[in-house]
DNA sequence: CGCGGCTTTGATGTTCATCAAGTAAAGTGG
DNA sequence: CCACTTTACTTGATGAACATCAAAGCCGCG
């Protein structure tokens, strides 16, 4: 252990500011210290579902998905993320192995500490372990919110919440790109991606929303809200 | 503050064993000095959404619902709960109102604990707060994991899962009583009431089960896992 | 340049919700 | 405790919503 090697940069991290808000000096300094980035590429599995959970994921740049595997080639999507808004929290404090893959759908970066020693934080330190509950209790609380307002919906109804949700709650723009494919979608909403891609021409047709490939416009907000309401 | 006119029992109590097994004498005797126990008759709120979070509650004896009201007569299920599988931990360290309702299907005695207590503990006693975090996390999961595998499946794979779920996960008997109506099992996997009976009656003309009221018996235990594997 | 995956549209049949109507069971008040 | 009311359960008929199958164009990538 010879003194001052490390170019620890931390303290400036977002995730501090996220997480890591209640943590001594010498915590946050062991975490800086063993802390890995890793670079994964489009399309690429970060986490693999029933893989042994090692280390604590926090997304710093790019886009995942968190899906469950069906057969070859069916999934179900749980959950799109981007930065600050993924940390890998779920199952970690509970099992061994993970319970879904996270698979990189844009570039993406990683940050990767290892979970035992979040763990002897959490031990010693209990406005640190307050605000980890806090957080993991708000993922857990959004997920199953989403689950249940998608699942009382009708396929119409699921589509309008879905660009909703990339409109307002991702982009907050009327135009954008969408990340995901038209089969991406469809395993977040459950339905088949023949029928997404059948609504959005019909939302289409109907001068609700424009397309052209992955860009979306959406011309007309209040009937989407109320296709979104009551289907 | 006037002496030992406490008779406190919480130290026998299957809570400590499941929750607090890493707590101070101390804080326990805090715990048992402010606990209330409020006894809920079948049919009533235990705790409505969009209520104030105030306690910590757990199910001594019972069964419960967790429910997202949609309308005046109808209801979104997110589990059913019965003593030692539900202790309110889903969304009171992340909100400061019910994301849902939890109402007694049966007669139920909850045990309530005020919250900010929880806090303090947790702030002081590590240990205790990994032990919240690991809950929560097994709890959330397992929410999570339900709702993937019931949307994926049709709705005669829905009801065999759920036959099968209270048969092999809750009574461990080929033979139970239903304690739920046929209208809450259709909004806990999301389909009419109709339909659940019209698939109930489906499976005992096929021999599959037998039904006498709310009297379930499983007669081919092998059939109903092929049909929930498969839908 | 060709291959595989993604996208699109149409035709078809199945699955499922809705409507209707009746029976059984469970509360409720006199 | 019994008539009455309400809620739960059940079955059938019908049409709408949705999945599946098929076929073709498109795009990116090796």
């Amino acid at each position: 252990m010879n003194g001052e090697i490390n170019t620890c940069d931390c303290k400036g991290c977002e995730l501090k500011s996220l997480f890591f808000e209640n943590i001594e000096d010498k915590e946050l300094k062991d975490i800086c210290n063993t802390k890995k980035e890793v670079f994964y590429p489009k399309g690429t599995i970060i986490t693999n579902e029933g893989d042994e959970i090692k280390d604590f994921h926090y997304l710093k740049t790019g886009l995942v998905k968190l899906a469950k595997k069906l057969t070859e080639n069916k999934s179900q999507i749980i959950k799109f993320a981007r930065p600050l808004d993924f940390v890998s929290i779920l199952s970690i404090f509970s099992d061994k192995y993970y319970q879904y893959s996270v698979i990189a759908i844009e570039d993406s970066t990683i940050c990767s500490i290892d979970l035992n020693l979040i763990k002897n934080i959490a031990l010693q330190n209990g406005k640190f372990t307050l605000d980890l509950l806090k957080r993991m209790s708000q993922t857990s609380d959004d997920i199953i919110n989403t689950f249940l307002e998608i699942r009382r919906r009708n396929l119409r109804g699921r589509i309008a919440y879905v660009l909703l949700y990339f409109s307002s709650d991702i982009y907050n723009n009327n135009v954008f790109d969408l990340p995901v494919s038209r089969k991406e979608i469809a395993e977040l909403i459950e339905m088949t991606t023949e029928n997404v891609i059948r609504i959005f021409s019909e939302f289409r047709k109907d001068g609700i929303i424009s397309i052209n490939g992955k860009t979306i416009e959406i011309l007309n907000t209040e009937m989407l809200k109320k296709i979104s309401d009551l289907g």
